[in-house]
RNA sequence: GGGCCCGUAGCUUAGUUUGGCUGGAGCACCCGGCUGAUAACCGGGAGGUCGUCGGUUCAAAUCCGACCGGGCCCA
């Protein structure tokens, strides 16, 4: 620090925070770092591509903090990083969505119009546009990853990739075409997966109708219940539960009704007359009139069939079945082969075959047929329910369940070995694994992966007018097949590989691809081995090898965790991870979710810069991640306050410290007799087994829990005790003592917070350290991890631990016996033999004991009784009826005069400060006060003089004259005055 | 509707696996002390229906059941 600073003391994180870029940057530290060491133990990781085309929110801090840990951890464990590069997410409706908002594209067909190669071209260009403030959030938190070399889901090697991922699925058979009910959002015209499905639900008011189905022949209706009635013109059967009972009710209108009998209570109050009783069973195969005549005649439809997926919890015990809409009901209409009837086109629309809503969105068909069922004495009732229902996670529009076309990866054909690879896997916390992650794997469904959309990885399947499908694999034998070499600036989207028409290997025909998008969640979980254009070119992916580490929030055991496993198992069959660490989502300060629809949002950009990324990574690492954090501008300003606010004061002390006398950085550790210096190297060496062992099982939290400790130990007990040995001269021992193990072991330090704080700890590392912001290699991130610090001394730890305790047991008693602790007392008393630990630490603990108390001695005395101590001299602590501790409850004339002085002296130090004084500043004092203490003072004055730059120092008894420059106090009844002159500089100090 | 996690002082939380001393700490608050590194530190104080109810037990924050509330996941 250059001297016109001094004692201004540390520098803020920000501060810190831009002299640390600075120097990074200057020297290009980063981009040697990355990689970690060319010739090293390999080390897998793969960043799970975020989609950029949005800003990234403060949440988004979390799990980047996290991964950066173990990265950097390993980077100083002498790792290579296979691999560092980031990633983005490029394709998707996300991004497709931006495209029609900005020009009002609505539907396919308006898509197509504008032209699908200028809408895939306007997607390209807008995939990336925060791209940037994605980077400049990871520069500012010091996340490490390579982004002047990033892979892109977009990139024509990147789809080759997962082309040959999707023929080697294909070639096992676990890839195949299907027709099954799906969730399908009619205004982006794709069927979604379920885990998109299920970020969309939301509470509504929808229509609850019993309706009336007439049996055939009989003047008895069946009542079934929905809250679907534009799902009734499809109605194809009506399914009872084999066992349920049901009641026939008589209603007096002259049709009894039939429903469940524990359903009756729900439609009837009071007492009704039941005409008849009779099992599910009995009503199979009865006849009935459908609700609307549009599906048409066919074999078997319109009759009751039985299925024990019905229940009478709600509704009436019969269920109408449209089997085109609902999963259960294409089951069974499959199972009774009714075929399939679906009057909604792509869009959502009825269509000719229900004329009396053609032309309406299904929704909105609702009411128009609910009317229409009244007016015909078809309704029996009408409410209106809340209850959730889903809706397009990116569009909002709300989703239908039909039956359609989809290409489907067999997921449901390798659960055992998902649910043996994921075993194989670390988790942290553990209980996801077979909990919420396993629960879902052992549920595995096949895995809808075709969209009807325009932007994303195009299905490399082409199939010819007799069916044989094609997949490719490449390329190349897209070339081949197409007769036609590519372009050299080939890019596989959407239109260009439209136009391909291959011949048919099988018969020769003519064949046109599939006109499918594949899931983005396939795109990424290629990312391990796409982001090499694994197998086409050499590179460090190795197909036997599952990652080591992966991290990622939450949510993403339900995203990208699940299509690595399920790729690195079909694909690879292996596991994806060997370790996953698993953070939960970081909230508002109300307790809900980040997000930018709602109201203010913490801006990431803004706050790593004004707080600081290190303070920001620390409220990360000292709670638990894996419960939700909230965090508002309050908790975020107060993170790091202690534990990092701490220590860049103490580093700074140092500073100031060792450069006052120009003391040499110290890198080897020290041979240690103080007791206090073999404490704290103790210490240390116990700090650096702890973080090892949290960072080996991929857990920085006790790393982040023992560097608290440490730090706390290091600036409330090392410095305050070793205080007086660094005011000592330059020359003693003491002082060279406490300095090089302060030296050593900030420097230690350093590389231990490295991976957790690498602003703070760089900044540390060059303060201290040698050749100080030189160059790249000398960064603390090149340092290597320390293996042995210093010795660890168990039993030392222990005593100084004991010794502490009896501190606060003297503190306590010093209050009781209303004796400040600037006023020295004659002795501390302690019952008993002091146990092995303590007695270990010899004289030095005792007068560590004695000065921290500002006692003149500490004894020993028996253990049975304090009757030597009576209350009128002692103040005595007992633990459980035994004494512990004793202490005066007076001074003796002689201490209290010394204390005196003491207390007159701090004062006048604490006045120098506050005039603006600096350390070396020579005054004149005048003192002015009463005769007990002013021959206190005259005793000490040599000694006050000097500690203050005072010359003269006088005492006097007679009031000072009033001026501006007196400062009076008034002590326990005691008035004192002084009068502080600065003396004109240039004078010798001293 | 089902699953997972959670509920402890105004706030953030330890303790719950394996029941056992007076439920421990930090922030904030009040009183006092200490301080020429510190946004600190030290002592004391005040602040707790350990979500609610019931059960098991000599003994429950801890184990069991039901319920209430929050978050996430699934339907």
């Amino acid at each position: 620090m250059p001297p016109d600073e001094e004692g201004t003391g540390a520098p803020t994180a920000p501060e810190i925070q831009r002299r640390v870029l600075r120097y990074w940057e200057e020297h290009g530290v980063p981009d040697r770092a990355y990689g970690g060491t060319p010739d090293g133990p390999v080390f897998r990781f793969t960043e799970g591509p975020p989609g950029v085309n949005g800003p990234p929110h403060l949440g988004h801090t979390e799990p980047r903090t996290l991964k950066d840990v173990q990265l950097r951890y390993r980077r100083m464990r002498g790792a290579r990083i296979v691999s560092a590069m980031g990633g983005w997410d490029c394709h998707g409706l996300p991004v497709e969505l931006a495209i029609e908002r900005k020009h009002g594209l609505k539907s396919h067909r308006d898509i197509e119009s504008f032209g699908v190669e200028r809408f895939c071209d306007e997607c390209r260009a807008t995939a990336l546009t925060y791209a940037d403030v994605w980077r400049e959030m990871s520069r500012r938190q010091g996340f490490w990853l390579d982004y002047d070399h990033p892979y892109r889901t977009m990139d024509a090697p990147y789809i080759e990739s997962v082309w040959w991922a999707l023929k080697t699925l294909f070639d096992r058979g676990l890839l195949d075409k299907g027709h099954y009910v799906l969730p399908y959002c009619p205004r982006c015209e794709t069927t979604l997966s379920s885990h998109e499905v299920a970020q969309g639900y939301r509470e509504v008011s929808d229509p609850s109708v019993t309706v009336r189905f007439p049996l055939e022949g009989e003047e008895r209706d069946l009542l079934a219940w929905t809250t679907t009635p534009w799902t009734l013109p499809a109605n194809l059967l009506v399914v009872a539960h084999p066992d349920l009972e049901y009641s026939v009710v008589r209603t007096g209108d002259g049709r009894d009704v039939v429903l469940a009998t524990q359903a009756v209570p729900r439609y009837f109050s009071g007492p009704v007359e039941v005409v008849a009783r009779l099992p599910g069973a009995d009503l199979a195969g009865r006849g009935y009139v459908p609700p609307f005549d549009a599906a048409g005649p066919g074999d078997g439809r319109y009759r009751v069939v039985l299925d024990d997926f019905v229940t009478a919890h709600e509704g009436t015990g019969l269920v109408h079945s449209a089997p085109s809409f609902g999963p259960d009901d294409y089951r069974i209409g499959a199972r009774e082969k009714v075929g399939v009837f679906d009057p909604l086109d792509g869009r959502g629309v009825f269509g000719d075959a229900v004329p009396l809503v053609r032309g309406k969105p299904f929704k909105t068909a609702d009411p128009i047929l609910v009317a229409d069922l009244a007016e015909r004495g078809r309704l029996f009732r009408s409410e209106t329910i809340r209850h959730t229902y889903p809706f397009c996670w990116r569009c909002d529009h709300a989703l239908l369940y039909r039956a359609i076309d989809s290409w489907f990866v067999r997921t449901s054909r390798v659960t055992d070995a998902l649910v043996r690879y994921n075993r194989a896997s670390r988790w942290v916390p553990e209980y996801l694994r077979d909990g919420r992650f396993g629960n879902f794997l052992t549920e595995a469904k096949d895995w809808a992966l075709s969209r009807s959309r325009y932007w994303g990885t195009p299905l490399p399947v082409w199939v010819c007018a007799k069916g044989h499908a094609t997949c490719l694999g490449s390329f190349a034998e897209l070339a081949q097949l197409s007769g036609a070499p590519l372009p050299a600036d080939f890019d596989p989207h959407r239109v260009t590989v439209d136009r391909v028409v291959l011949s048919c290997p099988t018969c020769g025909g003519e064949s046109r691809r599939e006109p499918y998008t594949v899931d983005v969640w396939f795109d990424s979980g290629c990312a391990p081995f796409a982001q090499f254009h694994y197998p086409f070119e050499p590179g460090p992916f190795d197909p036997a090898a599952p990652l080591d580490f992966v991290s990622e929030a939450i949510d993403q055991t339900r995203g990208w965790y699940y299509t690595l496993l399920v790729i690195a198992t079909m694909v690879f069959d292996r596991p994806a991870f060997r370790a996953n660490l698993t953070c939960e989502f970081l909230l508002e300060e109300t307790g809900r979710k980040m997000s930018k629809s709602r109201g203010r949002v913490l801006e990431p950009l803004e706050l790593l810069d004004r707080i600081g990324g290190d303070p920001i990574r620390w409220l990360f690492l000292s709670q638990d991640f894996t419960a939700p954090i909230r965090a508002g501008e309050d908790t975020l300003e107060k993170s790091g306050h202690r534990t990092l606010g701490a220590l860049r004061n103490v580093v700074a002390f140092h500073l100031e410290n060792a450069r006052a006398d120009r003391l040499p950085p110290v890198l080897t550790a020290p041979t240690a007799s103080n007791v206090l210096d073999r404490w704290l190297l103790s210490r240390l060496e116990g700090l650096r087994t702890a973080s090892t062992g949290a960072h080996e099982s991929f857990d920085p939290r006790p790393a982040a829990a023992a560097v608290r400790e440490f730090v706390d130990d290091l600036s409330t007990w090392y410095l305050r005790r070793s205080r007086p040995r660094f005011w000592a001269a330059a020359d003693r021992p003491e002082r060279r003592a406490a300095h090089a193990t302060l030296a050593f072991v900030l420097l230690e330090l350093s590389r231990l917070l490295a991976p957790l704080l690498p602003f703070t700890a760089e900044w540390v590392w060059q303060e201290v350290g040698e050749r100080g912001w030189s160059a790249a290699d000398r960064s603390v991130h090149f340092a290597g991890w320390p293996t042995e610090s210093a010795a660890r001394d168990p039993a030392l730890e222990a005593g100084m631990r004991e010794l502490r305790d009896l501190v606060e047991v003297g503190r306590e008693l010093r209050q009781r016996a209303e004796v400040r602790s600037r006023i020295p007392l004659a002795e501390l008393v302690l019952f008993g033999p002091a146990s092995p630990e303590l007695a270990g630490l010899g004289t030095e603990g005792t007068a560590l004991l004695a000065e921290e108390l500002n006692v003149k001695r500490v004894v020993r005395a028996s253990a049975e009784s304090a009757a030597g101590y009576p209350e009128s001299a002692w103040v005595v602590r007992e633990d459980g009826g035994r004494p512990v501790a004793a202490l005066p409850r007076r001074p003796s004339p002689e201490l209290l005069e010394e204390g005196w002085a003491r207390e007159v002296g701090r004062r006048l130090q604490q006045a120098r400060k506050e005039l603006g004084l600096r350390y070396l500043d020579p005054v004149a004092v005048t003192v002015s006060a009463p005769e007990p203490i002013a021959r206190a003072l005259r005793r000490r004055s040599t000694a006050l003089a000097t500690d203050l730059l005072a010359d003269p120092f006088d005492v006097v008894e007679t009031p000072l004259e009033p001026g501006p420059d007196i400062r009076r106090w008034d002590v326990d009844g005691v008035a004192f005055s002084a009068r502080i002159v600065r003396r004109a500089t240039g004078a010798a100090p001293g």
